[in-house]
DNA sequence: ACTTGGCACTTGGGTGTGTCGAGTGCTAAC
DNA sequence: GTTAGCACTCGACACACCCAAGTGCCAAGT
């Protein structure tokens, strides 16, 4: 009873499962693969990899399913991910540079992931933290009314209007601006509250009060809050696969919808030593996941911020583990111009 | 065989069904609700309704469903939507009235028409169009690298980044931002890109080369491409009506994920009389929507702009438009500031 | 020490049959 | 125009049955 057919085993049954989406039998699998053994000698591995939790029967005497344990190893047994086809590549890198605009360019790649994959694609904004100050400008609107805009090396801009307490001058703006932009130009967004507080307090009394309103303002763009949005695409693609997930699919649009949840999620997924993180159903820590797989990875410098898809655990996962890595990969070259 | 009474009877039907999702027979109508008569005269009421094509029957001997042609005289008929209760009022104002910016009001609205109405909301950002220039600002970030923000009198700050041919000195630039402000403002957006073809082309020949790029993107920027945004919320409620879609909801979570699809789909919705405008099922020009129904109406400055709720034919129709309604009508006020 | 063929056993799924109840359409009487 | 009554239809449900696929285990073989 040899240890490598065994994990061979575990392998055939899992493309067997995600193919077919039926248990698979002792009988089916050495029919369609070749192991050079006969189907009693599969059935004593089988009962191994049962005992070991990899694999499970829905009932007596009927063929066995992967369990999440399963799944998990082997997905650690792909060492190597195979490369997409060169029509695939060339068509990642022509739909990503006739983009224009940063949303423009993570609008494109959520829709090409979730259409490469036929899963749910998620990809969150390059995040700001890592990125410095390029510039900030106030624009006096009204007597009281300041817009303040703030742009970070990544071309991310950021604005919001401010309503002062009391009247501000141009020329007060102007200095106020002046002080600032010099106290804090090219610090990195990450650091930005901390340069912003001692700025203020070498602020002239003059204006000290209309400071205090509009830093606040600035540290509100600096922070996490607002540049850490996910893009969605692909949710149709839950629907197809229904009877993937033996409850509804209701929880997972629930998770999908809500922001934050996806933010906490991502951001707990660490790499592997391949660069790619994978979220087996029962791994993943929120509730309405736990019929769900996640595959994501890190883009962009630092690769801080996060790309992946997520599907039923029954899904291909070398397939959509290539995938998600390729498009990270297309998506940070493009990004770094 | 009155007129008056199979009309009640049509829309006893239409709640019954609403309420139970199952067929609905004329015995149980009578039990369930006070019409003076026995079953065999609503037996005989249900024929003519039938014929008409207002309900019909699944199979042969078994209660009757509206048809969306039934649903659409049940519409028409309700000629007041009740109002909402008070503390559902009082809930709208004090959660809308928290935000503190136009993306956290949408955000904020959108989820709460969801959660009012147990559906899949939509809301249209408030179109750029009507309202009008209040400031322009160029910001040379590089030599060749200029930052131009847009500031609408509704309050929405939208910009881009361009690259300029040639280089451009801090002084020209703040003539030609002299020049185009005092040529463009107050203006409305819509008729922006003619009043901007205008100034461009009585500027000095110096500047003409750098104000042909930049004009050029104020206009994207006043263009309804780029604000025509939706946001979404509740799409797991879809999850929750599963069998009311007899197909699968796959076909509506596209047509979701789709922005233009949304966009085109609530443009073209007219209120009528009562201000509210309903798609009922088939009546739905998008394939994949013929069994969903939506509700929306328009709200803020010429109620340019749509907000609603989609959901399957089969829904509570009064209580969504009561909702939908209202939301609109706080959300306008709120935007009034 | 594994592997293999054989065999008894389990079980879900499909099919056929019978019954039940809700519901209809129609007719004749009110 | 309404009502009671009646024969009829048809889906839903329950039950029985069989079949195919699959298992576990044992004894024999290498």
């Amino acid at each position: 009873m040899s240890e490598p057919r065994r994990l061979e085993v575990l392998r055939a049954i899992v493309e067997d499962y995600v193919h077919s989406r039926e248990p698979v039998g002792s009988k089916a699998l050495v029919d369609r693969h070749q192991l050079g053994v006969s189907s009693a000698t599969i059935r004593n591995d089988m009962a191994v990899l049962e005992e070991e939790g990899l694999i499970a029967a829905p009932h007596t005497s009927s063929g066995r399913i992967p369990t999440d344990k399963g799944y998990r190893l082997f997905v650690d047994r792909i060492s190597e991910v195979k490369p997409l086809s060169a029509p695939e590549k060339k068509a990642i890198q022509t739909l990503l540079e006739g983009a224009d605009d940063l949303d423009d360019v993570m609008d494109r790649t959520v829709r090409l992931l979730a259409q490469l994959t036929n899963q749910v694609a998620v990809v969150q904004f390059p995040r700001v933290g890592g990125a410095s100050v390029r510039h900030i400008e106030f624009v006096l609107l009204a007597p009281q009314q300041i817009l303040v805009v703030l742009i970070a090396s990544n071309g991310t801009v950021q604005q919001r209007i401010v309503r002062t307490a009391a009247e501000i001058q141009e020329a007060e703006l102007a200095e106020l601006r002046q002080r600032i932009l010099s106290a804090v130009s090219g610090v990195k967004l990450a650091a930005l509250p901390a340069e912003l507080g001692v700025a203020q307090s070498q602020l002239p009394g003059a204006l000290r009060a209309h400071g205090g309103t509009i830093v606040r303002a600035l540290e509100q763009l600096a922070g996490v809050g607002r540049d850490d949005r996910i893009l969605l695409a692909g949710t149709a693609n839950l629907a197809r696969s229904t009877g993937d997930f033996p409850l509804s699919i209701g929880p997972i649009l629930e998770a999908l919808e809500e922001q934050v949840v996806m933010l906490r999620l991502l951001s707990e997924m660490e790499y592997d030593a391949r660069g790619i993180s994978v979220r087996i159903g029962s791994e993943n820590p929120y509730g309405g996941l736990s019929e769900a797989s996640v595959v994501a990875t890190g883009y962009g410098p630092g690769a801080g911020a996060k790309l992946g898809v997520l599907g039923p655990t029954r899904m291909d996962y070398p397939t959509t583990m290539a995938a998600v890595r390729a498009v990270a990969r297309y998506l940070s070259r493009i990004l770094e111009e």
